[in-house]
DNA sequence: CTGTATCCAAAATGATACTG
DNA sequence: CAGTATCATTTTGGATACAG
């Protein structure tokens, strides 16, 4: 990368903060997750139970839940609250910061729902003319 | 799902628009894909060669770079062109539908940006906690 | 240059059972 | 209720070779 220093021999550290790590990738790849942006919605409309996420998300198992809340946890955009109830009482709810990223998110959201017949028409339009490549192949 | 029809003897459509296959979860799956967002930023600066691509997404590699091209080419978000060089040039580019979707995918970078150290901050912390946890339960 | 096909290793996931 | 641990399976990805 850049230029200068043509690096005589050894490359010395191989991982720094630009390029491949940079911080940017860090947050986008935590958001290339299929749930996060589910759940952080769903958060950000009010404090949920675990089984309340779980029932609410269609498709989640726990053992995915589970993981990806610990890493919404982990990056403050969420926080977990238990009470020492008979049983366990856990209650998940946003974090200032992770409404910020909530509003973002939900501008996706927003784009989805306006642009899915444009998407799903593109997909009939690109099927059709891939059927129409592979019959002329045969002829 | 839903009500009413007893659904005598077998399950008609098992999947409707609702639910699980809703529009919305369709187009945030796509986006939950490691190089999407950053492919989409690329187009979005300017037309772009498949291996131009390749070198500028530092870490992917051919295989995933073309599968996923041709899944957004498929959804309309880019375009190919393909010129009858020798050897074959080809030029990839963001749509007017793509555009929309980059400028929010965009704002979502700019939120990385502006509160990775934030993320980072609390990931420490997490990560000190889990720490002392770990102290405490072998003392 | 721009891919596709194949094989193989690695990572993600579901199901199940079990704990506090 | 809210998880964790484990195992089998599926999915995904990288490396390589090769084609138009």
């Amino acid at each position: 990368m850049s230029l200068g220093h043509p690096a005589e021999t050894a490359p010395p550290p191989p991982y720094s903060v630009y390029s491949e790590s940079c911080p940017t990738r860090l947050v986008l790849d935590r958001l290339a997750d299929k749930w996060v942006t589910l759940i952080l919605v769903r958060l950000a409309e009010g404090p949920r139970r675990f089984n309340e996420l779980r029932r609410g998300i269609e498709g989640v198992s726990q053992k995915v839940l589970s993981q990806t809340l610990k890493r919404l946890e982990r990056d403050g955009l969420i926080v977990r609250r238990a009470f020492p109830t008979v049983p366990v009482t856990v209650e998940y709810s946003i974090t200032p910061l992770g409404r910020t990223l909530a509003e973002t998110v939900q501008a996706l959201a927003r784009w989805a729902e306006a642009h899915i017949e444009a998407v799903m028409a593109a997909q009939a339009a690109y099927d059709a003319q891939i059927g129409a490549q592979a019959s002329r192949a045969t002829t």
